[in-house]
RNA sequence: GGACGUAUAGUGUAGUUGGAUAUCACUUUGGCCUUCUAAGCCGAAAACCCGGGUUCGAAUCCUGGUACGUCCGCCA
């Protein structure tokens, strides 16, 4: 809680002072209390015993003996060597109905710097169908990028779109020389197109790039097959216009396909990048240029080169090679033009990335250090995978996003409907989709993204405990609360408004509850942003909507036609706040459900 | 074989960078709907992978194991 630092801090280190404490180490000591009940800030007295020639039991009481009142601080005890210091809770319902935590006019909106941050996320293959364990990435981005918008920062989510390289090749190639009944013969049956997606090219079309795979194995003709690609995918990396053209005719559709999918779990980017540009613009062979001027260069047998890397502190294999034998260039490359570019347009970079990408994310990094250039921050993830083991589509091992919301809105439907038999059909309909896309959404956000996940349908649709909907659902009865006062002939607007609203003498404990949990909101965006963690800032938004709902049995806030001034400030409060940390990670804030 | 990451109640997870009685949810279990939405609230039971070390104090730091994940392409 950094507003009771603030105020606490001062006091203890003229308290310390006086006693002959010193050095600035207990700052870094001060530390949020275990347990509610003791305090909100603790100061462990251990490490003064020595320096001081006293029990750490004794230190503790006489520090709690000298902190001077301050209207700030409740109760102050010393057990066991600790001193615990609690915040007055009327201190606290000041701070948070006088702007003390309202940021900016949102209710936890801080206002914008001129910090200009590049997000980039996604950037899958356009080939085919997100899957759940390719969301991740998504998810995890587009939460990053709101989060920082909430923060106040200035961001630009990026898509980089590889547009070139073989496997849009086969792409290409595939829609050009199969027709639909060879598809169908090659693969057989397998995996057929659910009929619910029969339009959308990103299922469609992946078809075709699997015919193409399967094909490339068996057929007679194999080899001319793979001259072709290689023809087109060497085109392409010189910069051959028709073939970067017919590249994007083929993979454009399917892009579209995958990003309506996005769209609906509310993920949308402000520009996309095409890797062909570096190509074309001559940025990636002047850098490769470049490359040759430095002294950790080096040259293969084959006239492929590399900068060697391990001069530079790299371990294991130290080659990192950026010219293929025959003068292309290498994924790799592109993306250091790319990173030099995005550069030019934002003084903060964050690439998100699944864990496969650690190795050459450290090479790219290192390589641009080489160049004087600054290192992206990456934030990495593990990947998703299912109960059955790890996903891949050629196994038939996956579970498609766009199934995955069919099935999370039909469920969220079925809730609904049995709660409230009395609801219209668009009624229903609104509520499930933003209940099951949130859901979704927010069980793959609170887990910490280096940690393995393990995709279950239960719990990806479970819409109670831990879940969007709980968080919904605490939203959407503050919500209800407000349209009962105008039901009522209330004015809320000019109950809002009113000032120096009495503190209530007594403080029911899910209002302490509420209002302690306001006040670390902030701190806890901060941490968030900052160590990129999203799921840190969705742990905190359940604390809040479990408080709220305390308060919400606690505090009655319009009783037999009695309206509760006090109380309703501090719902509206609660209620705004839940609504741009929902925003803020992509739940939707609907108000009935 | 090497590099990087992970290991917490029956299950899934949090742990603010070394502090007290380790968080939350599901499951199990006892209560609460004639007052603002019970997708809710109040309670009970249940865990730090295994050895060593560092120190007043370790889930957290060091070290040695074990298990799992990812990578170690002139692929993207």
């Amino acid at each position: 809680m950094q507003m009771l630092r603030d105020v606490l801090e001062p006091l203890l280190e003229a308290v310390l002072q006086d006693i002959g404490v010193n050095s600035q180490h207990w700052r870094s000591m001060l530390v949020r209390s275990r347990e509610h009940d003791q305090g909100d800030l603790s100061l462990p007295c251990f490490p003064f015993a020595k320096e001081l020639g006293k029990s750490p039991i004794e230190i503790a009481e006489t520090l709690a003996q000298a902190l001077p009142n301050n209207s700030a601080l409740g109760q102050v005890s010393a057990v066991a060597g600790y001193l615990n210091i609690k915040a007055n809770p009327e201190w606290l319902a000041s701070q948070v109905m006088n702007n003390g935590v309202r940021i900016g006019d949102a209710f936890g909106k801080k206002p914008a710097n001129d910090q200009q941050i590049l997000i980039e996320h996604t950037s899958a293959n356009p080939n085919g169908p997100f899957h759940v364990g390719r969301a991740r990435n998504a998810i995890l981005g587009d939460t990053l990028v709101r989060l920082h918008r909430l923060h106040g920062n200035n961001v630009r989510a990026e898509y980089y779109v590889d547009d070139m390289g073989k496997q849009v090749a086969v792409l290409a190639w595939a829609l050009e020389n199969l027709s639909s009944e060879e598809v169908e013969k090659t693969l057989d049956q397998k995996d057929t197109v659910n009929p619910k997606w029969s339009g959308k090219a990103d299922h469609e079309r992946v078809r075709w790039y699997q015919a193409a795979q399967a094909i490339r194995q068996d057929r007679s003709d194999k080899e001319e097959i793979e001259e072709e690609i290689g023809r087109m995918v060497h085109a392409s990396e010189h910069g051959d216009e028709a073939v970067l053209q017919s590249f994007q005719d083929a993979y454009q559709p399917v892009l579209d396909g995958m990003l309506s999918t996005l769209e609906r779990l509310g993920i949308s980017f402000d520009t996309f990048t095409k890797e062909s540009i570096f190509v074309t613009n001559g940025d990636v062979s002047n850098l490769m240029e470049k490359f040759k001027t430095f002294e950790i260069h080096g040259v293969a047998e084959n006239g492929a080169e590399y900068l060697d890397l391990g001069a530079r502190g790299l371990k294991g294999k130290t080659e990192f090679f950026f010219r293929r034998g025959d003068g292309s260039s290498l994924y790799a490359t592109r993306d250091i033009a790319y990173h030099i570019w995005k550069w030019k347009q934002s003084n903060q970079l964050i690439n998100v990335l699944g864990e496969d990408h650690k190795l050459q994310a450290k090479q790219v990094g290192m390589t641009l250090a080489e160049l004087g250039e600054k290192v992206p921050d990456v934030l990495f993830y593990s990947f998703i995978k299912l109960p059955e083991g790890k996903m891949s589509t050629r196994k038939g091992n996956v579970v498609y996003m766009d199934d995955l919301l069919e099935e999370a809105q039909a469920q969220a439907s079925a809730v609904v409907r049995e709660l409230h038999p009395d609801y219209p059909d668009e009624l229903v309909n609104s509520i499930s989709e933003a209940a099951g896309t949130s859901a979704v959404r927010f069980n793959i956000i609170k887990v910490s993204p280096d940690k393995g996940f393990t995709f279950r349908w239960e719990e990806a649709l479970a819409f109670e405990g831990g879940s969007a909907p709980f968080v919904m659902y605490s939203h959407a009865r503050a919500c209800s609360i407000a349209r009962k006062c105008v039901g009522a002939g209330i004015d809320v607007e000019a109950n809002l408004a009113k000032t120096n609203v009495p503190v209530p003498d007594q403080m029911p404990k899910g209002m302490v509850e509420l209002l302690r949990t306001i006040c670390v909101h902030s701190d806890v965006l901060s941490k968030a942003v900052n160590d990129r963690r999203p799921h840190l800032f969705a742990n905190q938004l359940l604390q809040l909507a479990t408080s709220f709902n305390s308060f919400y049995r606690d505090c009655m806030i319009l009783q037999d036609g009695e309206l509760n001034v006090f109380n309703l400030q501090l719902s509206e409060i609660a209620r705004n706040l839940m609504r741009t940390s929902m925003e803020g990670l992509g739940i939707v804030p609907i108000e009935q459900m």
